[in-house]
RNA sequence: GGGGGAUUAGCUCAGUUGGUUCAGAGCGCCUGCCUUACAAGCAGGAUGUCGGCGGUUCGAAUCCGUCAUUCCCCA
């Protein structure tokens, strides 16, 4: 049977995909093995999969995949998330194509919309993991407004609401005039934009032609201006203080006030104040006690507070009285200004702060235990660089507003009654909240009729804080069989941009609602990047398609793609040549295969040679094993795979191998092969959570396997005691192997051509690993001698003298400068040790230990420079 | 404006409590090879003021100060 010479991904990716699935082996079922529980960051239901997802997940399948081997209850749990916001901005601009307005349909047709989209293109991203070959327990698909979720997410409401935790109150929020809807502070994102301070002119009251002038960007607020503001300490307008000025165009008359706040620097150090419009001059508003005027309607429109502006919207009102300002001589200049300004995530939109009605979580209380449980290492940040970030925004937490004017999403258990501020109950359902009502009220009368619910849903992130509770029923089914087992879950692996959206909030939620953390580790993933440094994004149209790369190397390639470069909280510079080196490794590793599988067994002698390979590649592989474990145990991932690519190609392919390889239709004896074949399968147990597909291939092809004896559930494998003298020794056999190489390649002499190899042993010298020198060297002979031999090229391996005599070709002038190098290089070596040595306080300061390694180091130095000497007078 | 990182080879990154001439890995690059597993390969090779300056120390990529550059979070 011929092997194909290049590795063919796509049939055992499928073949092996369905197998898993069939076999059952990515579900769980509490048993009494140790759980090993993993939550997946729900994506977006209507989502399409991107590169931050593959970086992700890939991650999650490998410490789930290990996990598995390790004889844990693997359990990794999939889902998709509403993501209100996104999900109905994407439902809205569907139905607007289509001719209908969200303003036409009612909430339930609307709903209806949404649910069909849901349908259609919910739960594809889930799909496109299975390319990735996720071994995500799929019988567990859990989505965020699943009944049972969503009853979570309600009852989770009521409860912060009985406990205080949750109040109704008039804030200042970031409201999105497009969208209509207020936005989470982390929802704004801010752009320098170019734009132009205003300046204009206020009269002073009472005076006749006494002035003060303020710089904005947004003159059309002056409507709204209860106050002007001046630094107390500001000399400039220490005579103003307590006088009052009158707001151009409006006519009205405020009081000037003092406040540290304003920054005398910027601009002419007068600020106006309009309370109702932006964050800082509300909270000075509120300071001192001023009136708010709000002069836009929801959609960014000036309202009748704006005069004659009215019914205009903020930008061309911006223009205008601009205009008018100049017209009467209120404007004294205008200068071009770069300033922040906050744009809507979602809409784009030019967010305006807006007083609204909203409802809050107080989140002080709430905190504390998830800051403590952090700061204290209970529960593990990676990078913990992350802690501090994290520490600095929990100890300054501000209230969490979860009400979002949309539709799509869990509707808030709010029912009113009456018009006062205080007139709603909150309830579980229509029929509680009209006896809770009657009971608040004291009205008997009152029917279910006179129950509004309110209209905002909560905001997603309410609903994903329960996430690693509520996919367990954990707060529906308390106590139930899988949430003690499962919870808590092991590893969370995520974003550092949504350590505050949800992670934080996670474990506020699992500390109030568990008692307990929700996870042991967070393993925080960087940004996938482009070659330009740019984050990969749809609007940028940089991003490759994920299942693009993995028709073109393969999942196992693109797999280790993502993973090779990607230390944890680092940025990861994707570029798809990172996947190139994945598939050239799953081929590399095919060629190893289609090698070993290709001898022939005879009833022969074991070499030497291979004997000393074994015993080498036994320790190596043990060395390695151990490294790779304490790199995987600290989230090293990336540096855990290159160990493992290290280990198969370097020391697997490119010296074990070799070394065992019979020669040209020669065959190989038993022994060997038996162990070369167990030591494959090691490493394909290595490789399995990184490159499942192509490590399933291999052990099946390998030899036959019995049913269910499959890499996914091969037992990782266990370190053996290391020997440490075999590695030693190897190390100056490769050494000797690699200067002959270097004798080939400089005078031309072709592998295949044998040589003589002459030893002068000068002192110390291992001869453990002298037949694989002798195979490896392709040596005739490998003879000791106590003579120099002349005409010959030689090197020194630890002051031993090596030489390959070739006829009449050696350079003479070439062994001598290369002599002469080496030696100044170990006489300046000398001269560094010899100088810490006499420095009389390095021998009292220093240890006793690194003494005696400089003590050795001289000597051997020593040692060196007579060989060396030595030699260069033979040539001369 | 406030807070937190980062700066080591062309690129992406390692570098434990200061102690081998300690400056490393992968990729890329250069040279030579189609050597019967693999050219998606083999063999060999080069590359650095460890961001600058100052300090502590017998000794600093590592500790301290400062400046510069840069990223992130918050306002």
């Amino acid at each position: 049977m011929e092997i194909p010479k290049t590795y063919d991904p796509r049939s055992a990716e499928e073949r092996w995909y369905s197998h898993w699935m069939t076999k059952g082996y990515f579900h769980s079922e509490p048993d009494d093995r140790e759980p090993f529980t993993v939550v997946i960051p729900p994506p977006n239901v209507t989502g399409v999969l991107h590169m931050g997802h593959m970086l992700n997940n890939t991650i999650q399948d490998v410490l789930v995949r290990k996990a598995r081997m390790e004889g844990k209850n693997a359990c990794w749990v999939p889902g998709t998330d509403h993501a209100s916001i996104a999900t109905e901005a994407k439902v809205v601009q569907k139905l607007r194509q289509e001719g209908i307005k969200k303003s036409d349909l009612s909430r339930d047709e609307f709903l209806k919309h949404a649910f069909d989209w849901k349908e259609k293109y919910g739960g594809v991203i889930l799909q496109q993991l299975k390319k990735l070959g996720a071994s995500c327990d799929w019988e567990r698909t859990a989505f965020t407004m699943d009944p049972d979720y969503s009853d979570s997410v309600i009852n989770v409401f009521i409860d912060l609401y009985n406990k205080g935790k949750i109040y109704r109150g008039v804030r200042m929020i970031n409201w999105d005039p497009e969208a209509r809807t207020a936005l989470s502070d982390e929802e704004v994102i801010y752009k320098e934009v170019n734009s132009k301070l205003f300046h204009v002119r206020y009269k002073i009251a009472g005076s006749d032609d006494q002035w003060l002038t303020i710089a904005t960007t947004r003159p059309e607020t002056i409507l709204g201006d209860s106050a002007i503001c001046v630094h107390p300490d500001d000399p400039r307008y220490k005579h103003l203080h307590g006088k009052f000025a009158i707001v151009p165009i409006a006519n009205r008359t405020v009081p000037i006030i003092t406040d540290e706040y304003v920054e005398m620097e910027f601009g002419t150090g007068c600020l106006k104040v309009t309370p109702a419009h932006d964050v800082n001059d509300y909270e000075l508003g509120k300071k001192h006690d001023l009136e708010t005027i709000d002069i836009f309607h929801d959609n960014g429109i000036v309202n009748e507070n704006g005069l004659h502006y009215a019914g205009k919207d903020r930008f061309d009102v911006r223009k205008e009285i601009a205009k008018e300002l100049d017209d009467k001589g209120y404007l004294v200049k205008v200068e071009d200004h770069i300033n922040k300004v906050g744009f809507s995530e979602r809409t784009d939109s030019v967010i305006e702060p807006r007083l609204s009605l909203q409802w809050f979580v107080s989140m002080k209380e709430l905190a504390a235990p998830a800051l403590e449980n952090v700061m204290n290492g209970n529960i593990k940040f990676h990078p913990d660089k992350y802690k501090n970030t994290y520490r600095h925004w929990m100890e300054n937490v501000k209230d969490w507003c979860v009400s979002r004017q949309l539709w799509w999403g869990h509707r808030i258990p709010a029912y009113y009654y009456g018009d006062g501020e205080f007139d709603f109950v909150v309830a579980k359902s229509a029929e509680e909240a009209l006896i809770a009502a009657k009971k608040k009220s004291g009205n008997n009368g009152l029917t279910t009729a006179d129950l509004r619910q309110d209209e905002d849903v909560f905001d997603t992130w309410f609903s994903a804080w329960l996430w690693p509770i509520s996919v367990f029923k954990g707060l529906t089914e308390p106590g139930n069989a899988e949430i003690k087992y499962y919870y808590p879950t092991n590893d969370l692996v995520t974003a550092p941009e949504i350590m505050f959206f949800w992670v934080a909030r996670m474990i506020i939620a699992g500390y109030e609602y568990m008692g307990e953390l929700p996870f042991k580790n967070v393993y925080y993933t960087g940004i996938v990047r482009d070659k330009l440094g740019r984050k990969m994004s749809k609007s940028l149209g940089n991003s490759p398609d994920p299942i693009d790369l993995i028709e073109k190397y393969g999942a196992d390639g693109v797999r280790m793609g993502i993973l090779i470069s990607s230390p944890a909280g680092n940025d990861l510079p994707f570029d798809s040549s990172q996947c190139e080196q994945g598939r050239n490794f799953t081929n590399k590793v095919w060629n190893a295969f289609r090698l070993v599988t290709g001898w022939e067994v005879r009833p022969i002698e074991q070499p030497k040679s291979s004997q000393k390979a074994i015993e080498w590649f036994e320790a190596r592989f043990n060395q390695e094993l151990a490294n790779i474990n304490e790199l995987m145990d600290k989230f090293k991932i990336s540096e855990a795979l290159m160990a493992i690519y290290k280990l198969v190609w370097d020391d697997f392919c490119a010296w074990y191998l070799e070394m065992i390889k019979p020669g040209y239709e020669q065959p190989i004896d038993q022994a060997t092969l038996d162990q070369t074949i167990v030591f494959f399968e090691q490493l394909l147990s290595l490789m399995q959570p990184f490159t499942p597909f192509v490590a399933e291939e291999i052990w099946h092809l390998l030899r036959e396997r019995k049913d269910g004896d499959d890499i996914i559930i091969a037992p990782w494998p266990k370190v053996k005691t290391v020997d440490q003298a075999v590695l030693k020794q190897f190390t100056v056999a490769e050494e000797v192997i690699i200067n002959i190489r270097n004798v080939r390649k400089k005078n031309n002499i072709a592998n295949k051509v044998r040589i003589d190899l002459f030893v002068k042993k000068n002192a110390e010298l291992d001869t453990a690993f002298d037949s694989v020198i002798v195979k490896m060297g392709n040596l005739s002979q490998m003879e000791y001698t106590t003579e120099k031999i002349g005409n010959a090229n030689s090197f020194l391996v630890n002051s031993n003298e090596f030489f390959v005599p070739f006829g009449e070709l050696v350079d003479v002038e070439a062994e001598k400068s290369k002599a002469e190098e080496e030696l100044s290089y170990v006489k300046g070596f000398l001269n560094s040790v010899q100088k810490k040595l006499q420095n009389e306080k390095f021998v009292a300061g220093a240890p006793e230990q690194v003494l005696a390694s400089e003590r050795k180091k001289e000597a051997d130095a020593l040692q060196k420079i007579a060989v060396l000497e030595e030699k260069l007078a033979g040539l001369n």
